[in-house]
DNA sequence: TTGTAGGCGTTATCAT
DNA sequence: ATGATAACGCCTACAA
């Protein structure tokens, strides 16, 4: 493996002027630099990640941690696109990646999680998925050992970024647009995990709607859960005009109830997962550009490590109309 | 960061000793072992895997080589397992893993990805979803500069092992269960992408299976395509008694494409993912365990690291009945 | 059985 | 502007 040496020995000059050279450093000749550059293209050298994660403690790498909850498979779209965004960004950056599932770290407190990820000589972190609940996850962001980016959870601190649509509005718009395309009243709404960030947010949007509309809402807590969704419709469905979920696998439950019960009602979601395709009817939903999201969560995360302050950082969304034949490809 | 020489000096003894106690090396008496032991314990020690990497070439970092086609993400449930599975068998095994995609080294030679894969000491490498088309990934392998596992493509030698199921035999299976169900003759088969491994293997089981049993078979190439198997159906389908699919997601095509003709055939599919379960039909379908498989592989890898040969692995499957009410959950 | 010392490939701090 | 040189944390002959 051909090594900074032999680039210093080819262009003939020190190694630690190389790493200068490689790292942009200022006040390096313009004649050494094409020197080097020179040499580095001739032997092909590519830097070793590794050996310099390990002699600065500020190159840093970055863990990516997942929530992979093994019921709802139909998501793994939504963390698939997160994982990718992220590692895509982080390769542009040059920024070392691993991905870690939460639960990996089960039973496991703040301190051994911080201790295995300084072992990895990870410096940052970008945490997907996070609940109200998880206390241990809380205590590592609020301990601020890392530079962190949390997505979806409103997080912020000096070390500590947020990226996130804004729930309540979105909530509020595809709400709204479903209600007024089909002249509703009584609206059932289905909210995601109790508790959740994201759910209360959401919920704030449908009061604010419910409000501003004159409506009247039932609310039901539908834990994210298809099934639960599926029986919350069968039973409060017929005498509502409307079904708002707070997710798309909730909608689809619903719809599926709607249809065995025989009645149309709207429905609309939230996520423009291309899962809401199958279910052969068509929904407004919201859609988030995962992907997007994710890059930008490790923009971010690059700046924190260079010294920024944490932020909360609002990405856009948009309304969506998803059938069948948009995703049949 | 507490490191190997903290150790060493509160458990009184040298680096080097700690370094053996660490690695289980023989040569060390009990006594010594307990002190160090003793010493991690309480200073809650782990050791730094970055460093590990960079000293010792046979440590060894693992690469996940994953193909994300962005046409078909209803199929990242199954990238997700393996990336799941082979993590976490990582983790066990105390194997550093990195996740790349193949979109990263599109218009890379195999060179220059060899070299990026050298920058990260990477030593051992996964891949998913290799076709026969991709020569880079193909010279890759067989310039053996890494140990490797590939994921469903027949391609072992000295340092590489492949696994996967008999998909030969499973096509075989899956489609007699149906047809014998369904008491048919004459078959619509449609197969997976032109020139790819699963599918040739694939279409040998039927093959197999026209002659054991008689039938008549019409093969047309779906290309993975939900749509193409949708098109396909439409022109076909009427004058056959069964359609046999090389995936789910070309089930779900066919059997979208049998309602709006209203007629009735039975389908069968190939994988057993989630998103069956959403297409609110019945349906036979071959079962892998892509965690299990993922996790087989990265136990295959370490060994081939530890200087094994390589070697062909094949992993069980089942069929399975998959319809609505299975997935709910 | 235990300890010493050199090396892995970089980065960073000094001199020069 | 450039070059020695000491870390970074660990592994591993080799010496004791």
């Amino acid at each position: 493996m051909v090594s900074i040496k032999d680039v210093a020995r080819h262009a003939g000059v020190a190694i630690s002027t190389v790493s200068k050279v490689l790292n942009h450093y200022p006040n390096v000749s313009e004649e050494t630099k094409v020197k080097v550059n020179k040499a580095v293209e001739e032997l092909n050298f590519v830097p070793n990640s590794v050996a310099a994660a390990l002699s600065s403690k500020q190159a840093g790498r970055v863990a990516l941690l997942v929530n992979l909850s093994s019921k709802t498979q139909a998501i793994d779209e939504i963390n698939m696109q997160y994982i990718h965004g992220a590692i895509n960004k982080a390769m542009e950056l040059n920024l070392d990646v691993i991905t870690l599932f939460f639960s990996m770290f089960k039973n496991r407190t703040a301190e051994e999680i911080t201790r295995y990820l300084q072992s990895q000589s990870i410096t940052g972190i970008i945490i997907y998925g996070l609940s109200k609940e998880n206390k241990v996850l809380q205590k590592l962001i609020s301990d601020q050992r890392f530079k962190c980016v949390v997505i979806d959870a409103p997080i912020v601190n000096e070390n500590t970024s947020s990226v996130w649509i804004d729930h309540r509005k979105a909530q509020y718009d595809v709400a709204k647009k479903t209600i007024i395309e089909n002249n509703c009243k009584r609206v059932l709404y289905i909210s995601g995990k109790k508790n959740g960030y994201v759910t209360d947010e959401r919920i704030k949007g449908m009061e604010d709607l419910v409000r501003d509309m004159g409506l009247t809402m039932l609310i039901r807590n539908g834990d994210f859960s298809e099934l639960q969704a599926r029986n919350i419709t069968m039973r409060y469905g017929k005498n509502k005009d409307v079904v708002v979920c707070a997710s798309d696998l909730m909608a689809i439950g619903a719809m599926k109830a709607l249809i065995e019960m025989n009645i149309f009602r709207p429905v609309c979601g939230f996520d423009g997962i291309i899962l809401m395709g199958y279910v052969g009817k068509q929904m407004n939903t919201v859609h988030q550009d995962f992907e997007g999201i994710s890059a930008k969560a490790m923009e971010e995360l690059q700046k924190l490590m260079n010294g920024d302050k944490g932020k909360n950082i609002i990405t856009p969304y948009t309304l969506e109309r998803m059938k069948y034949m948009d995703i049949i490809c």
